[in-house]
DNA sequence: CGGTATCCTGACCGATACTG
DNA sequence: CAGTATCGGTCAGGATACCG
């Protein structure tokens, strides 16, 4: 009766470990995947501040979304409003501390994504 | 007349330097984003080669949707099957070496979604 | 300028049942 | 075992109009 037949699919403590690496992708792509809530970061930090240069900056995104993703993005602790009273009122937003630690990824995901762009150009390119 | 109020934002060479990380990132996001591809992408290179050895280990996913989103991958070439004749007829999945430069991005995303989980792990403790 | 309100569509996706 | 078929529900997000 062999234990385990090849690979290691059906051994406990790799499956377990498994599970904590897929977990962690998980939360990662919950907090911040979707279409939007990288790039609005991504923009925030190359030094947009304003709603409409975020709406200029970000092809597609409409003034729905952008307010809804920009609110909850403050509710998670990525994104500050800052309200500077006056006339007419300034609001401005700006990155917290936290975002940065996002760094990485971003960096990682920005190489990957042109590289990719690349290769479908050239893939597309020889269908022809 | 001033040209430049403040910040970046109305900077041409600046935005368009942006759109390109930006276009970076939406691709990367929409190759790879969603909730299953890379979890997937990651079982398989951990090891997972069955479709029943994916579906239990990638906790919540039904079988339409790993069936769908493995045919996506394999169309998008991060992923091969394989059909071994015989009886019963042996299918495997593997990863196809364009699946290894996500390598990267799978690693950071991984760091990133442990301290955050660790992060939400403490909010929620001190909310009480 | 910086949003909200309303409406709507389509993508995603879970459950269940069925098939070779 | 490795899927497909069908159904139905939720929800992100697009269009548009409007507001202080």
């Amino acid at each position: 009766m062999k234990k385990i037949e090849e690979g290691q699919g059906n051994n406990k403590a790799f499956t377990e470990e498994c599970n904590v690496i897929l977990n962690a992708v998980g939360d990662a792509m919950y907090a911040i995947g979707g279409k939007w809530k990288l790039r609005i970061i991504i923009s925030i930090a190359r030094g947009n501040k304003r709603f409409s240069e975020l709406q200029r900056q970000i092809a597609g995104i409409s003034g729905r979304v952008l307010s809804a993703e920009l609110k909850e993005l403050e509710a998670n602790g990525f994104v500050l409003k800052k309200v500077a009273v006056g006339f007419p009122v300034l609001i401005e937003y700006e990155l917290t501390p936290y975002s940065q630690t996002l760094e990485k990824v971003v960096e990682s995901l920005v190489d990957w994504g042109k590289q990719h762009r690349e290769k479908i150009k050239r893939e597309f390119a020889e269908d022809k």
